[in-house]
DNA sequence: CATACTGTAATAAATAAGGTTACAATATTA
DNA sequence: TAATATTGTAACCTTATTTATTACAGTATG
């Protein structure tokens, strides 16, 4: 679950703040990541199903911010690559049958929520402009 | 790099809380996990290697802790299973030509740090007594 | 109408994670 | 001391996940 989509967002939103007010393409953004451009263009289809950039189709085409560096927050970039920082279940069931296997993952469930919510509240304070800025 | 190692692992060390001083098999373990015996040693062997837990090979041989459950905190057994929470990199090196691509890494290392900081500094607050007991 | 893009599906390749088998080594106890 | 129950560990297999590629339809621009 945990992947680089989180990295590679963070990357995409990057660029566009660095060049605000432009369309830039797939292409473009996918040669600074080293990246397949169709891996970027998936990542933008999130990013603008959250309504976090815009994009254009034909030719001159391309994506940019949707609203302004200051007004996006590390946390709201985490929540749709990521949605919840998981530290991991066994793969398995545990036995119900056993009292510990049987609230095992309950515990988890709970202890990974605080662990999440105060990863939340930190990546709040985090702006994209801010976290743009000594590129 | 994130897996169910420190689940696993919580998972062992709880039901060594439930049964202090007694040897307990892999087997046993594994039945509560619903998870092959072997994995089991295998995540055992590392927690005997952090001084977590002792066992004794042979005829009733297994597995205990090695000290109270009231000594051992979670951020310890994240620190043994997981080392560091990765927010994930994307997998490529970004183009050390771009000014973005160049720091990328860096910027995500230097965030990432602070993250696992906090989450540390959360889990300290927890021992594994406290997280059995409601079991 | 040629061109340069996005959008998207299907599929392939690579990597990682989890599971299994096998067996040597060790301690217990009858 | 022999049978047994256990850990320790290596080698290998299988499955799942992630990443990459190909292909092409749709769309806006000039």
């Amino acid at each position: 679950m945990i992947s680089g989509k989180f990295a590679i967002s963070l990357h995409i939103l990057t660029l566009l703040t660095k060049f605000p007010n432009e369309y830039l393409s797939s292409d473009f953004i996918a040669g600074s990541l080293n990246l397949h451009p169709v891996l970027v263009r998936k990542e933008i289809v999130n990013l603008k199903n959250n309504q976090l950039v815009i994009s254009k189709e034909g030719k001159n085409g391309g994506t940019m911010l949707a609203k302004s560096a200051s007004q996006i927050t590390l946390d709201q970039v985490l929540k749709i690559t990521l949605e919840k920082v998981s530290f991991g279940y066994s793969k398995n069931h545990p036995n119900p049958n056993c009292p510990v296997g049987e609230k095992m993952n309950n515990k988890l469930d709970m202890l990974y929520t605080t662990l999440n919510n105060q990863i939340t509240g930190q990546l709040m304070n985090i702006t994209l402009e801010q976290f743009s800025n000594d590129f």
